[in-house]
DNA sequence: AGGGTATATCAGCCACAATTGAGACAGTCT
DNA sequence: AGACTGTCTCAATTGTGGCTGATATACCCT
């Protein structure tokens, strides 16, 4: 999927938005953006498959997936998308 | 309709990339792009309403409609992309 | 005025992506 | 082991957006 049709979608806009600030576990996400966590876990595989952000887990309690950005890659995605409206 | 969502479709891409390089009428996108003509035009109709692009008038000839970038309109979406993915 | 060309608009159809609902899996407790 | 929680996956439905085909509008030319 295109970084544009990523970032076109509501929920994974706020998802990159939450991201930018540090890492957030689904159900913090899920809940921030009133979305069902099932969706959200979804939008966040599209994410991962583009490499936008990565799974971490906790090492204390291995319940919670933490998610974080992919720092390199969204500079990268950055870039593709302002070549567009250079 | 969102920056990104502009953005996303292939066709409208191809668009701001030809613009990028200077203006163009219609059928010349059309044919570049190995698009029909009305879908460009229907494109261009959602590139003018985001206010990133703007048709002018030739003074010599009005039947070619020539499109063109608006600079600090791509710039502002540009801007506002970057910040999703800053 | 009439024919030709460039562009715009509109309804109908189709494809794809988002959401829903249900269930599976993994890890943590008691 | 069994209950609970957080996450993931999948089938089915819904919804949105793009494409097509036809038509309308605007301008030029003879």
């Amino acid at each position: 999927m295109a970084v544009a049709a990523l970032l076109a979608d509501r929920t994974r806009a706020g998802i990159m938005s939450m991201l930018a600030e540090g890492p957030h576990c689904v159900c913090e996400m899920a809940a921030a953006l009133g979305e069902r966590q099932n969706n959200v876990s979804m939008h966040l595989a599209r994410l991962r498959e583009a490499g936008l952000v990565r799974a971490v887990r906790h090492s204390g309690d291995a319940r919670w997936i933490f998610y974080e950005r992919d720092d390199e890659r969204c500079a990268a995605a950055a870039a593709t998308l302002a070549e567009l409206l250079r």
